[in-house]
DNA sequence: ATTAGCACTCGAGGAGTTAGAGTGCTAAAA
DNA sequence: TTTTAGCACTCTAACTCCTCGAGTGCTAAT
């Protein structure tokens, strides 16, 4: 059953009312705010409806009504408006997508940290790699005659780079043999199809520099293991302890915690990804929709990018469970627009 | 003026006292607790000279006393004794000292991760290099014939590399040539002797791949400025929260907003260091001590590791101004001298 | 110099009270 | 049938009042 129009605008009514003040909204306000010529009887017993219908809940019995998690979701879903950006969240959007800034993990940090100011709430970026990386091209080269430098190139773009200290003195010809073998023995092998076998039998080729060769495979192992888990960056985190919700210190640092630790942020939000591909960038994810404790009182807006075949990158914004999502959402939409228009004609070229 | 060495010990007790439990203390509990065998009457004497002497605070009249900044800062100078550590933090010490972990950066952050989870405060790791740093080496070399690797090596031993998009088509010998290029003008200059004109006439050496050389130019001006700045890690951010001094969100707030943002930590700990010369590594920071607002009612224990001639490590861990300043300068004095050895057969070899 | 005793102070915390916001219900009005 | 006005009712937040107890400073005795 759908609801009646009227119902639907009161419902509305009162979740913009709620995000802004985060206190219980009774039927008075509403009937003022509101543009309905009604009487604030009429609005109870609409707002009285709407609570058995699961959309409202209230507090205690004499407060005014707060938003159910349903009620969240219905006005993510058709409800809110997403506004127009001000000039000013425009410019500042601009000036992160600048050329300036080429590499993409920098450019989302960075725009995590403006949405975060922009918007009062906490952010987090997150870019994860596919565990079917492989290394692309291995380079080898000299620095001095105790020191090498392995510089690893992987089928996702990711570019990494290590000092390894040599077994023994070496000239650019044997160091540029070793690079040979890595190539012909390393590339193009995910994490799992790099054996310990296949690592003897290269080390073994290589003489003297065995040990090298040894090296330069466990840095291959670090470096697509350390994709495979994914990279986190959380930005404005002091901005938790502003908001109402969290005023009791237990409550905020629950929340924290939960933020500040990598491995349960990735989790969540590969969970959170994996059960969820409707088409289009932006999701939320509201109150107890989310199986976590710490998140109960929270409610998180996500813009999720591929970039390329074997790259993710996940931006969330973190806030209370009345957070302003219209805001959230018209942010993260102009950013996504601006974002693809600049993959286009991009550096990236897979 | 010496203190007499009953007020020493009566001194040291309530402090140690206030330190476990976070109460204005009572002349009872420190007649009680303390080994002297003196009245509370005569503890209460002492009390109040001590609080003449500036030692002690009343935050009331009829509550207990709590320490001063000065009295902390005699604790931590003369009463108070590092206790030996537990074999448990010996042994994490330990390995996060392991010789798996080589890169410096990485074990001082690990450490500092290390000492928050012991201690429950927040820590942060700070590595700075001089400004007269300078570029000891650039590599560059092809991944496809669109995209080019340029690897910079500085004088104090940091390994960064940036993917450069090519302004035309190259081959290997073209790029060795920039690479030749960028080695005889841009190296062993710091940032300010790279100028605008010298890169100018480098780029006009190279062709048409001048673009290529402004480009590695650029990269190696935000290699030199980005360490001129330096690189901060926090870890256990949300601890600060479990102490009952910052139970008042706005306090928490306003502390947390400090260590989270870069800059201000950064100007902190350099002005810290800059006017505080003594030797030895660990030192204090307490209370009113601190200039900064935000930092009036913190503690602060730095340790610091000067590395090779350019680098500069310091780790801070950050608590309520009645944190236990022994058990962290035990930890810490721990590590450093574990960090020490392992530097001297080190793989730093400058 | 130390200690016991005592009056005094002050804040934390509980009980009681009030004010006000908001509700649901009923009956009248549209 | 829907809307509205009116009203009694409920509940919390905030305030006052009060007591309790911890801790003090002072004085006089040891």
């Amino acid at each position: 059953m759908s609801l009646s129009d009227r119902k639907r605008r009161i419902l509305k009514a009162i979740i913009d009312e709620y995000i802004e003040n985060a206190e219980p909204v009774g039927s008075k306000v509403i009937a003022a705010r509101s543009r309905l010529s009604v009487s604030p009887a009429t609005i109870r017993n609409e707002m009285s409806e709407l609570e058995e219908l699961g959309y409202l809940e209230q507090p205690h019995i004499s407060a005014g009504r707060v938003p159910s998690t349903a009620g969240y979701r219905l006005y993510v879903n058709e409800l809110m408006q997403t506004p127009a950006l001000t000039v000013r969240e425009a410019e500042a959007i601009n000036s992160a997508l600048s050329t300036q800034m080429r590499e993409l993990e920098k450019m989302l940090r960075e725009f995590g940290s403006l949405v975060s100011r922009l918007t009062n709430y906490t952010t987090y970026t997150l870019t994860t790699r596919a565990s079917s990386e492989t290394v692309r091209k291995f380079d080898v080269f000299l620095i001095d005659e105790q020191t090498a430098i392995a510089v690893i190139v992987t089928s996702s773009g990711l570019l990494r780079n290590k000092r390894i200290k040599l077994p023994c003195r070496a000239d650019e010809a044997a160091i540029s043999r070793v690079a040979r073998i890595a190539n012909s023995c390393f590339t193009e092998r995910t994490l799992d199809e790099i054996s310990l076998s296949l690592i003897k039998r290269a080390a073994s080729e290589a003489g003297n520099l065995s040990e090298l060769v040894m090296s330069i495979a466990e840095f291959a192992g670090e470096v697509l293991d350390e994709n495979r888990e994914g990279d986190v960056y959380i930005d404005g985190i002091s901005r938790i302890l502003s908001h109402p919700e969290y005023r009791d210190p237990e409550k905020a640092q629950e929340l924290l915690r939960y933020l500040t630790d990598k491995q349960e942020l990735i989790r969540h939000t590969q969970e959170h990804f994996s059960g969820n591909r409707e088409e289009g960038a932006i999701r939320f994810s509201i109150g107890t929709e989310n199986s976590d404790e710490p998140l109960r009182d929270a409610g998180i807006v996500y813009g999720s990018y591929d970039l390329g075949k074997n790259l993710q990158g996940v931006i969330g914004i973190v806030g209370p469970r009345r957070m302003d999502y219209a805001k959230v959402a018209a942010n993260l939409n102009y950013f996504i627009t601006g974002f693809n228009k600049l993959l286009k004609d991009s550096f990236f070229n897979e």
